[in-house]
DNA sequence: TTTTTTATGTAATAATATAACATACAATAT
DNA sequence: ATATTGTATGTTATATTATTACATAAAAAA
């Protein structure tokens, strides 16, 4: 997980501009303990800036996502920053059914198990995301 | 892919009720030829029967999602019949960026993968989606 | 400084999904 | 056959998730 100084400091390398509302919106996806979904990013947020509305969170969420530094988990329609640095064409969350956390984990042999099973299907992958549901050891 | 003819005998087989709205539903999915989404169903839905709402058909999606007959695209918020017999804990899925065809592809190494790479971590997988975006043959 | 691009504020609405409760129907037991 | 029970549907309303559209503001580039 990045440390909000680094983020800043990668998006002042980049050129992304880093405003308020996308600033709050990362630290309140990163301080979640959990996924989080977008109504909860606004309500949180309203405690940050004046009277925020739905396109204030979308675009910000959008903004974080774009730069793999937020992922969306698909089954749960929630948001989580993202734990393994900030760009890979694929994902994979373990998902515990009984807590709901959600552990973000790179299977590297993914990747190529794509390749050798899509090219003789001639399918080009360009990224992925695997959802995996069961029970953390906490849980189990 | 099953026929109707085989899945009513299933159905029979083991005493689940196949109503009209569940066999019209089925046909729909059945028929579309990329992930049709619930109010797309709903609208065709309302050709075979009067003045259907969305429970009847979210009801119907659900049934044939139970019993593993459908499934749920997540990314596309959208249906498809399984074509890999009606039952399996994990699901693979091509999807072209560009024509939206599906392909529902089982690429049988992956259930190994989880367990090796989640045993380790002590959590145990119970099922998994794993969505890949890409390229058709015919779009690239 | 002017122009252009990018981001935000705001209102409205679209798209997706479920809750709640009454009614109907099917299966089972008497 | 009839009563009882469980399951499915009909219907209304509402919840949840997300986007469109357009005006305003701020930043970057010319
Ligand atoms: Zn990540
Ligand atoms: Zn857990
Ligand atoms: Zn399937
Ligand atoms: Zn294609």
């Amino acid at each position: 997980m990045f440390k909000e100084e680094q983020i800043i400091k990668i998006c002042k390398q980049n050129k992304w501009r880093l405003t308020e509302p996308r600033l709050e919106v990362l630290r309140i996806i990163s301080h979640s303990k959990n996924p989080i979904k977008a109504y909860d990013i606004l309500k949180k947020l309203a405690n940050k800036i004046k009277n925020p509305k739905p396109p204030t969170a979308y675009r910000a969420i959008q903004f974080w996502q774009k730069h793999n530094f937020v992922h969306r988990i698909e089954s749960l329609n929630a948001y989580q920053a993202c734990s393994h640095g900030h760009s890979h064409a694929g994902a994979q969350f373990l998902i515990c059914d009984d807590c709901g956390k959600v552990i973000e984990s790179n299977l590297h042999e993914i990747p190529e198990i794509l390749k050798k099973n899509t090219e003789n299907k001639t399918f080009k992958p360009l990224r992925w995301n695997l959802e995996i549901n069961g029970l953390c050891n906490q849980c189990s």
